[in-house]
DNA sequence: ACCTATTTGTTGTTTAGGACAACAAGTATC
DNA sequence: GATACTTGTTGTCCTAAACAACAAATAGGT
């Protein structure tokens, strides 16, 4: 027998916070299973038949949910009525890159409806990417149909956010520092923006939408070009930190070994698992992670195996590492580090059982994400669809 | 602007689930504060004060709580009533060691009001732990003034528990393994009995009672001649993981050094920060912690400090990952960490710096622990006591 | 085709519990 | 001693969820 102390708020709570919590939740569950039967809401909130009645309505009435007749039957009695999201309502995802920014549109269901990749000088500032967003979501406005309502944007930045004031700390790949990106582009848009952790975010929408669904823990690792990122789910919330900091596994040391990552520390999980070892190996210039993971699955030579398998030893050793310090159910793999697990699966498992606890170690198991080019699209979307559903009725939606 | 997801339950809440809240809520700030006035309980709930009139009532009425007349004025006004805990509401504290098992008893404003330590054979079995205990708490419970009400038996397990059903997973220093303790020990004594990793509850406690009283985010190391162990905060909640096994930060891997910790796994903090080799140096056989700090802070050899600060900045690379990792507040040290730090408090915290993420890093502050001897008795008794504040009116206190 | 069992939607009523307002009680200041 | 201020206490109001009863829509059996 044992307890988990839950999350403590020290407020008290009246019908009308009751009220709130209800709303949120039936929306919650609304968004996250993109639609599901009224019946269901009732199943899975305990709550009367005629409460959810009435929620439903409301949320209705605020434009947030649809309710269509279900097609096909579920089996006995009259039937139960489909609840969806408003398609009306959609977020904006921005996704700045070194050479690019991605500006996309997201439905309150998860349907990426447009997306626009604007090519950018090669060291682009913030305010370039700031002002570049603003004029594509001005387009993208243009085009909604009438009644569409925006939640408001969502930014996936690929570096250190604070969250209290969203603030760009530091953004290395980019060379961006302290720079106020939700409060300008905020200004430009007249939307509410929220900033999050590239990684972070990733984490986040696996642990929605891709393969960690319904995961209270679990561990994200995220490789690109730039580096390692991770995100972290404990007790079904994203691990953040004090100041919103938290998830930087890749810069986690593992080994004594003097090699830099690319924010200077020593023998980290970064400077070990490095995309750029395996291109220059396979004489690959550029590559997308595709063509990296074709030359990954077709190597056959001793050096290519060689270099692999050290490249997954470096990557066990940090994810025993997670294992130890946060018992996941579940490790979710995304970016080339997916070539290298199905290169050999069951090496990288039993080099992290090796390298572990037994206990914390038992019961993991490692995937790769589901989400692909997605990914950061959808976690980025979600920051403003969580204010939305933190307090459906009173969030102003801005129209387009 | 950012937005943290809470955690999510997808329960609904109707009137029955909100009068549990407040009480649970406003007993938890009794408990917490030892003693409040009811004009607080007003002010950090945010009820209204027939409200909190009524539910100080009800927890009176459940023999929870008193109220007494506040001595000394506080301004103007009518004086405020003061709340405390029931003297009358206690739990027992286990702590199973390798020599002995000490059984303590808490009151629910947290004092310890008895102790007894029974000395055993060096290697116990968990059967002769439960058997001693359950004598233990029998003579105890005797001794009971009339009327007092039991919340149960919390157990500090130096080892690995699992979460679902209170059982001994694997305890090294002890050598017990996958034995069913809580459920024994309920058998035995009839009371409700909750387990937990030493670690871990000592986290808990200073997070609630010391140190890092109202910290959100912390982390908590603590090493003793069993090793080290470690404890996580995250977001107001317990990092526990999938099973429980989270949080043995003593076992991340940090060097590429062959030496082994006490669970076999090379190159840990674990294996490089040892309370044996300070003692091995200064010659001390055994020895408490207050003899090895004496020995540590009265050190002017260089020999001896070249060998502290060797343990410093191994402990300094642990946690260098670990505020990459949590971007924590606070670090909170206990056990002989106490005395590495206090000789030399800027080394060690600039070292960690070094090591780290300079965003996750630059408001993180390092303290030893406040809590001393009575760190895991606090930290064990918590348990019972959540179970009882996570539901105030239907728990079931069993009598003396 | 009709009847029954089953499930869900809908409507009207009940009820639990927090908010609110009004007043009493006790303290500090002038 | 008068006034202002804060808190305790009591009675009433109001919100929102539960409940009960009935209607609607389906599947299966005869």
């Amino acid at each position: 027998m044992t307890t988990n102390s839950g999350a403590v708020s020290n407020r008290g709570q009246s019908s009308d916070s009751v009220r709130q919590h209800n709303l949120t939740t039936v929306l919650r569950l609304v968004h996250l299973n993109r639609k599901i039967l009224r019946s269901q809401l009732t199943a899975i909130t305990g709550l009367n038949r005629s409460t959810v009645l009435a929620l439903i309505s409301e949320l209705e009435e605020l434009g947030l949910v649809v309710e269509s007749e279900s097609q096909g039957s579920s089996g006995v009695g009259r039937p139960s009525l489909m609840v969806a999201p408003n398609e009306n309502v959609v977020a904006f995802s921005v996704n700045p890159e070194i050479d690019a920014t991605t500006v996309s549109v997201v439905t309150l269901s998860g349907q990426v409806i447009d997306r626009r990749r604007k090519l950018m000088g090669s060291h682009p500032s913030p305010e370039d990417a700031i002002r570049v967003s603003a004029e594509v979501i001005s387009e993208m406005r243009k085009a909604f149909r009438p009644g569409t309502q925006i939640a408001g944007v969502g930014v996936s930045v690929p570096g250190q956010v604070r969250t209290s004031d969203g603030v760009i700390r530091y953004a290395p790949q980019l060379g961006w520092v302290e720079s106020a990106f939700a409060t300008a582009l905020s200004q430009e848009t007249g939307l509410n923006v929220f900033l999050g952790n590239d990684a972070s975010l990733g984490c986040l929408a696996e642990a929605r939408f891709g393969t960690a669904k319904n995961v209270n823990d679990l561990v994200f690792l995220f490789a690109g070009s730039g580096g390692i990122g991770g995100g972290v789910v404990s007790n079904g919330m994203t691990v953040g930190g004090a100041a919103g900091y938290a998830g930087e596994l890749g810069h986690m040391k593992v080994s004594s070994s003097g090699r830099l990552d690319y924010s200077g520390l020593p023998g980290t999980l970064e400077s070990l698992v490095r995309r750029e070892d395996l291109l220059d190996f396979f004489k690959l210039y550029v590559a997308t992670d595709e063509e990296l993971a074709a030359e990954i699955r077709s190597s056959e030579s001793s050096r290519a195996k060689r270099l692999i398998h050290d490249q997954l030893d470096s990557l066990a050793e940090g994810l025993s590492n997670l294992v130890n310090i946060f018992n996941p159910e579940v490790i979710v793999l995304a970016g080339f580090l997916t070539s290298l697990f199905e290169f050999d699966p069951d090496y990288l498992l039993s080099q992290v059982k090796k390298g572990s606890l037994a206990a914390a170690a038992e019961r993991v198991v490692i995937r790769n994400g589901a989400l692909g080019a997605d990914l950061l699209v959808l976690g980025a979307a979600e920051l403003p669809f969580d204010a939305l559903i933190s307090s459906p009725s009173s969030y102003s939606l801005k129209s387009a």
